[in-house]
DNA sequence: CTTCTTATTCCAAGACGTGATTGAACTCTC
DNA sequence: GAGAGTTCAATCACGTCTTGGAATAAGAAG
């Protein structure tokens, strides 16, 4: 509680460059006027400030609207080519690095298969300094041109990496990459990125405080809450697979029992179709085939062991949603992550059903449980989101770090 | 997102006043110079701000303090005889109004014992009015001199009041009072409130991020975060006695099924006690009374029946707070409501080793779960901090509304 | 071409925080 | 006990900011 926000008079100009810059970004707003009537502030400002923002490259004019039989507003946008960024998704088989225009467009992306949790964090570390160098290869620029990296993981964010999934304790992931890169880049809980990827073009889009759950062979969570009157925007990481739902439960990777993640995760629901009666074995390898084939046999074959093992698992997720709403009293609980999209498709409604059972009905009612939007981009994406975030908290000023 | 805060240089100087009179009220501060130097402030402005503070009456000189050979410090203190604050606790089985100065001491209490439950939402309004009459005739002020009145429920906050506890489904409460008080008073959750007494003046002083848990018939919970750089303190409401703990478990007063509400609310503990095998009946009769009894079976007399069941309840207990560990990450868990402190004084050692056993280690290792340290008054306190909270926001700007 | 309407920019005024300077209050040393 | 040194507090000139209103730009309607 040392340092502030907000002391001088320049800081206030700061402060409403950034507010403006993020509406533009969010598309809130597209010309001077909406700027004017949305953020309060008079109409020289709004001037002053965007002539700052065009003169920097942020932001250029764009056509122009008709107004009711007035000069026609000239339409604001922001420009693509003020620099890029990287995205980068540690997952739990692959490391992914996307690049991106600092609108979140896809330019590049880089792919490689790696069990993340059997890799020393140093060599992750390399992983992905060679994947960054070879997107930004391609568009021809170093990694000292980016606007700046942000970092996924499944674990909580910040300077020390813990990632229960990875066997990551105290990792100082920014460190190791810092030295490669030559600035700092943002590591932080991939879910907690994803939301925000979500909240910003994806299925939580005018959220006021959405849930976004990640669903693979682990569960994580986050919240992001939107910036209220009188403060900004926050999220934050949910353990939600670290959750107890059964004192009594089996031993989970954690090494405390019971948690959600070992009736939800992919391979707990493999397992427990593998242990049904009427089971048969998978024509495929690997979780995400055979997660696929399962879901395929309940829905398009009907079989019944399929089904009931799917069920099972829509108890499970919904009772552990609700508890999410309970908690937390979301406006949107979105569902990502590759076995997110095929649970979903397979249980959307039952899930519904059963989180309304179990959760404070008018806490359900605020509560739009709805499958991610974004697609197999969205670790990649989410993670860029992180740099893009600072970047407009801070007006728009150049360069990482 | 219409409005925003902060936009002329004369909203800057309510910021920065509100910040400096928040950092003398919760005593961070004490002189002029420990303002500028956490505050960051330069020393001309903090003297302009604090005359200002001075010459309206909230900030007075309080003697001085001998610096290392020069010029001694004045020192600077809130000043309690300001204006007088209300805060109004809806319990489970009363309705207490008390009456302090808006630095939270206490000056008078009015409690009338009330199954609030049973009776209808106006019918409460008007008992609290009576109340609010009462308190402030005391100090012969009128409820109009008052700087705000603070009213804690047990349920969500707001405009409109959900309250399972209360059988309260969106009802105006606020608007019920401001018919009688003439101005709105400030409702919301009581462990929200609650909470943020804590954070000011009791176990969680100094913490970033606290969860209170208020133990009584029911089970609430609230997370409250410290103002980070850029952001105001938040708090929300966390409907923890509604977390499902078992899919099959007996139904809850909510309607649901296996809340953790029916495994550690007090009536849920008494009657697993009843049903146990080598039970007593009690000599009293209430719920504080027999649960009282209880521990003392358990603790004094060391009574196997009563020690399994409360062996059994720090289980639940445990798991719970684990479960609230590995959601929101908070530094401080604090045990209150009168039922907490009950068991806190049998269980916290069970309670922190079952937590440890189910939580996160590195989550657990930031968390302390400690007992609250309010008192009997918590209630009252805790709303009080609500009127408070928001004068403090306004930089100690007068008047109710 | 003129008038009307709406969007944007220009300008003077008012407010704020800052750094430097001045005044105030106390300690220490000679 | 007087003067030097030190630390705290208030004042002032300066640069920056937002604002409201006036002025200008740009198209529509007549």
């Amino acid at each position: 509680m040392t340092t502030r926000t907000q002391k001088t008079t320049r800081d206030l100009r700061w402060h409403n460059r950034a507010d403006l810059l993020t509406r533009l970004y969010l598309g809130e707003c597209t010309n001077r006027n909406d700027l004017a009537s949305t953020s309060g502030l008079s109409a020289a400002t709004i001037s002053n400030v965007v002539s700052d923002l065009i003169a920097d490259g942020l932001v250029g004019e764009n056509g122009s609207q008709s107004s009711a039989g007035g000069r026609p507003r000239s339409l604001l946008r922001v420009l693509p080519d003020f620099g890029y960024v990287v995205g980068v998704d540690i997952a739990e088989t692959a490391i992914r690095v996307g690049l991106f225009d600092w609108t979140l467009e896809p330019i590049a992306e880089e792919v490689r298969s790696v069990a993340t949790a059997q890799v020393p964090p140093q060599k992750v570390a390399d992983q992905i300094l060679s994947e960054i160098a070879a997107v930004t290869a391609r568009v021809g620029i170093t990694p000292a041109g980016l606007l700046g990296v942000g970092v996924g993981v499944p674990g909580a964010g910040g300077a020390v990496i813990h990632a229960p999934t990875l066997g990551w304790s105290a990792v100082p992931l920014a460190g190791l990459l810092r030295d490669g890169l030559g600035f700092a880049p943002e590591v932080d809980n991939g879910a907690m990125a994803l939301g925000q990827a979500e909240v910003w073009r994806g299925a939580a889009r005018g959220s006021e405080r959405a849930v976004t759950l990640l669903l693979g062979i682990g569960a994580g969570g986050a919240l992001s809450m939107a910036a209220g009157p009188g403060g900004r925007a926050r999220s934050f990481t949910l353990e939600w697979g670290h959750t107890v739902v059964d004192l009594d439960g089996p031993t989970c990777r954690c090494g405390a029992r019971g948690c959600l993640e070992t009736y939800i995760g992919a391979e707990a629901i493999l397992a427990r179709y593998a242990a049904t009666r009427g089971s048969t074995p998978f024509a495929t390898e690997g979780v995400v085939e055979q997660l696929t084939e399962l879901v395929d046999r309940a829905v398009q074959h009907r079989e019944p062991a399929a089904r009931t093992v799917l069920d099972t698992t829509a108890g499970y997720l919904g009772a552990g949603i609700s508890n999410l709403i309970n908690l937390v009293a979301p406006d949107r609980v979105i569902i990502s992550g590759w076995a997110g999209a095929l649970l979903c498709q397979a249980l959307l409604p039952a899930i519904r059903l059963i989180a309304r059972r179990h959760a404070l009905p008018y806490l359900f009612e605020l509560a739009r449980i709805e499958p991610g939007e974004l697609g197999h981009t969205s670790g990649t994406l989410g993670a860029a989101t992180l740099p893009v975030a600072r970047l407009l908290a801070d007006g728009g000023r150049r360069g990482p770090g």
